[in-house]
DNA sequence: ACAAGTTTGGAGCGGCGATCCATATGGCAG
DNA sequence: CTGCCATATGGATCGCCGCTCCAAACTTGT
């Protein structure tokens, strides 16, 4: 009786229904506009103009929000490839599938690191696998193999994504940032980094795609050559 | 002049000094002890039995003082191998040395994915290459050959982190947790997920140690393999 | 002895994730 | 059509966090 004056006791309810598809998308395009920082929930109830009840009954929490997004990123990625390619271009696709998501979506190679054995990692681990079977190798072999390759891709991942941050951070284009790293390494004590600092000059001329892509071809490499000599008799 | 009856205003100072080092130690054992969300300011501040002030005296922020951690960590297991072991043992050695080290440390594996181009991974990258360039690999593939290596074990690290923080957050010992992830495996989609559910029954025996060695090994013969093809190197 | 500089303690601020509950709504039984 | 209940929603509120700020306590130089 006596509150009955004050002018709207609530905001009207939304009209589009809310849904944790809905509520997932939101928060993906949250992270793609502004790193994983911008996640808040608050940030989530602003932009889906609702509360904190209505998100907390869709998810559990910020944790399962950010995992979700991720398997919603990776999920459109590995569709399976073109079958009636060739095993190696067909793993170099699937990689560079991988890669290229991750580039435009770093988060997700920040989050690909955090949460294990969610289904973007089986996602993963499972069309890489199918792809090493397709590639030859042995199914004794498999483990090792499929290993080794997510893994690679996974720090290529973290490494991307961190990078990503601090190119965000530190406010500089792209080259300018590379110019500012390139000139950081060169004050390095040469006697402690003599690898590092020699690594230095081919900073500038150097693209991640490709090094990402050389770097898939030795680990196939290697594992044509494992599973060629061992013929399973890899002792493991 | 009313507020100077309060019986004491402001606690005794320290005996002992306060450094930088002995910051970032007592942080290193607040995260060993309890990972990494254990590593709050306030904890610190209780820990060393000081106020906020006396730590962002000697420390940039919390983002400072992980890095650091790792850093302090990672030189350790940094300094170099045997000089007169053969190169592919040296290798494996280093190699072995950093899973131990994250194993032990779970967090480092975390912070070594989130914080680019600080010293711990420069530490790491030169040790590698330098191992690299005795095994025989010419200069011109050393960034690749290395940037395999390096992101291999960050993504090793970057898991083997992720795992840990699910196996402390699950309440359960290891053998338990294993095994409910296999159960969890076990219900998934054999349509969608046939590789996956394939590995799951090594999964019992698998060891995590060997698996990151046999990794190494094949990257190895992968980095052999394609430095062989290329062009023959002065020495091996 | 006193001033200038350095190091320390801790109150307080703004923002976060998460909880909780009164309220609104849609579907269903009568 | 009407009442009722399970479900969905909005938002106040809590406890904790990183971090700032400044006066007090100490050190050093003269």
């Amino acid at each position: 009786m006596e509150l009955m004056a004050t002018k709207s006791q609530r905001a009207p309810r939304r009209r589009e229904a809310l849904s944790r598809d809905v509520i997932v998308q939101a928060a993906a395009e949250i992270l793609d506009a502004g790193g994983e920082d911008a996640l808040t929930l608050r940030a989530l109830t602003v932009r889906l103009a609702t509360g904190y009840g209505a998100i907390y009954h869709h998810v559990a929490d910020r944790n399962d929000l950010l995992a979700a997004a991720t398997d919603h990123v990776i999920a459109r990625i590995v569709i399976g490839p073109d079958a009636n390619a060739e095993p190696q271009q067909a793993l170099r696709a699937v990689a560079l599938g991988l890669f290229d998501a991750i580039v435009a979506h770093p988060w997700v190679g920040a989050q690909l690191n955090r949460e294990p054995w969610r289904p973007a990692l089986l996602d993963i681990f499972e069309i890489v696998s199918e792809q090493l079977q397709a590639f030859g190798v042995p199914e004794g072999g498999l483990p090792d193999s499929a290993g080794v390759l997510v893994n690679y891709i996974l720090g290529v991942a973290g490494q991307n994504a961190a990078n990503a941050r601090a190119l965000a951070s530190s406010k500089m284009d792209r080259s300018a940032f590379l110019a500012h790293v390139a000139a950081q390494w060169a004050q390095l004590d040469p006697a402690k980094y003599p690898s590092v600092r020699k690594a230095r000059t081919q900073l500038r001329e150097h693209d991640d795609r490709q090094q990402f892509l050389a770097g898939i071809d030795l680990i196939l490499a290697g594992i044509k050559t494992v599973n060629r000599a061992g013929q399973d008799s890899s002792a493991r």
